[in-house]
RNA sequence: GGGCCGUUAGCUCAGUAGGUAGAGCAUCUGACUUUUAAUCAGGUGGUCACAGGUUCGAUUCCUGUACGGCUCACCA
């Protein structure tokens, strides 16, 4: 990173000349009156005639800098915005302006004095006083482009966000969406918990995990993949209705939806079943979007989405013969086959009923769901977690749902009866006999605690990034999420 | 993992049908006390991602590497 510059050089030289005037380029702290919002909120009607009896103190980073021989115009950014502020020298003294013309874009700085409104009719901070807060030894991007490059804003974050306001608007809305979700849980008796991320058994889902080891106890640990198992675990202990922001990770592939570390929310309601679920998520997802985006219709990469319920509700049989025609209670196993390889699927090793059922879903269904669909009733081969449709044995209590094109969550009615558990564990362990890291791990605690008796319970599960990225009409989860991994950047 | 594309000044981008590069902004010097992409005058700034190859000569053509983007496949 020590990439010499003549810029910061420059910004170097200057940080030694404004010590030698006396002024520390880092002082300890600063007290503003107001952000500069509250300025442009406070301040609307000012007029053109500042104000001496109502100074105001504000502090940010200067964004653009027009000096006028013996005075200056500059915004300020803080964390509310921008705001104009007009140095004179008349005003803060010749000493103060001399420092002040050695303060470059980028730098830090507090200022008090009074608003007033300019010729051109901007609310302006007459400056008094200006006190330098940090000097920025490092040049900000173009003022007016922006950061545009992906690589750099992703990599030098901070940059990305001190350049672009929509950037930042991304991840207010992200924070936002997340406490409307607490809130709303909040309200309906729900309770955030906290789980174990180290899990000595990973499970809950499917996927290859990151491992590691724990010195003290000699012994491997995997960073979670789901919080599932422990969520239940508290259902059994008598918390009725929980749920987690959880950061899991996930050793697979990164694309424009994947991510190795990536937020889900899971919660569980004891006595509830998935059609409660259901009603739940729909509800929930209005909520949310209703309170960051003040509406339940959307745009998402073009498309109009209307989040209000009732969401549209179909059985993942009868989507298949909806959307491809296709009765597949008709097809023989051998026909079955056939018509997953018609779409290219591909049939390694011997692919149960349900496992070539939801390959049939995926490859003719999910790629046209754009408004919110719960699919539901999966085949019971590939949901080990979900209890049985009350009168089949193919199918599970299971749905998910889908919004513009993208996988959003899944939810269950859970799998509560121990010995039924066990044989699923068993069944999905013999996948790690093939060598599978994503196999499941049978894990005795969690049947231990199943013994114990689980009330009858749905659970819910959806990515938040997901839903950051269909809320803020992102098309990519690397912009929903700060600090996206990256390879290291090579070392000059 | 496959395919396509990208990497040129601090930033945003041009460009060179092979003869070592330009603009705008930023920066520096000077002028300027209501500007706002301030203006005016004059400057500075680049191993053109990295390494090989072809060539008298490569930033340009070829190959490889790194990093990134888009996309297909897979996993969620």
């Amino acid at each position: 990173m020590e990439d010499s510059s003549t810029l910061i050089d420059q910004r170097r030289e200057k940080l030694e000349e404004i010590r030698q005037l006396g002024v520390d380029p880092y002082p300890y702290k600063y007290s503003p009156t107001h952000t500069t919002l509250e300025i442009r909120e406070q301040f609307s009607e000012v007029g053109d005639q500042p104000d001496e009896t109502k100074p105001v103190r504000i502090a940010g980073r200067i964004m653009t800098k027009r000096d006028h021989g013996k005075s200056g115009f500059a915004h300020l950014q803080d964390g509310s915005g921008r705001l104009q502020i007009y140095v004179r020298q008349n005003a803060v003294g010749k000493d103060a302006y001399q420092v002040y013309r050695k303060l470059d874009v980028g730098d830090v700085i507090g200022v008090d004095g009074p608003v007033f409104r300019t010729r051109t009719g901007e609310i302006t901070v007459l400056v008094n006083e200006v006190e330098l807060l940090a000097k920025s030894l490092r040049p900000p991007p173009e003022k007016w482009h922006g950061l545009q490059n992906k690589e750099t804003r992703y990599r030098q974050r901070y940059a990305d966000l001190m350049m672009n306001p929509e950037v930042r608007q991304v991840f207010i809305n992200r924070t936002r969406m997340i406490q409307a979700v607490r809130e709303y849980l909040n309200q309906d008796g729900f309770i955030e918990v906290e789980t174990p991320i180290l899990q000595p058994i990973y499970g809950g889902a499917t996927a290859r995990p990151f491992t590691t080891h724990h010195n003290a106890l000699d012994m491997p640990l995997y960073l979670r993949i789901a919080n599932e198992l422990y969520l239940k675990r508290l259902i059994v202990g008598g918390f009725d209705r929980v749920y987690e922001f959880s950061r899991d990770f996930r050793n697979e592939g990164i694309d424009h939806d994947h991510s190795p570390e990536f937020t889900m929310i899971e919660l569980y309601q004891a006595y509830a079943d998935y059609e409660d679920m259901m009603c739940l998520t729909e509800n929930l997802l209005a909520h949310t979007a209703q309170t960051v985006l003040g509406t339940t219709q959307i745009t998402y990469k073009g498309d109009s989405i209307s989040i209000a319920p009732p969401w549209r509700r179909l059985t993942m049989v009868e989507a298949i013969q909806e959307e491809a025609g296709i009765d597949v209670d008709a097809l023989t196993d051998a026909e079955l086959r056939q018509a997953v390889l018609d779409v290219g699927g591909d049939l390694e090793g011997v692919a149960p009923r349900g496992k070539l059922i939801a390959e049939l879903f995926e490859a003719h269904v999910e790629p046209n769901l754009v408004q919110p669909t719960f699919i539901y009733d999966y085949p019971i081969e590939i949901s080990p977690f979900a209890k049985k449709k009350r009168g089949s044995d193919r199918f599970v209590e299971r749905f998910e749902f889908f919004i513009a094109r993208m996988e959003m969550g899944n939810a269950f009615s859970e799998l509560n009866d121990p010995i039924d558990q066990r044989e699923r564990f068993t069944e999905g362990a013999k996948n790690q006999e093939d060598g599978a890291e994503d196999a499941l791990m049978i894990d005795e605690d969690y049947l231990r605690a199943l013994e114990y008796g689980m009330p009858p319970t749905g659970g819910l599960g959806f990515g938040i990034d997901r839903l950051a990225m269909l809320l803020t009409d992102q098309t990519s989860i690397r912009d929903v999420i700060l600090f996206p991994q990256m390879r290291p950047e090579r070392a000059d």
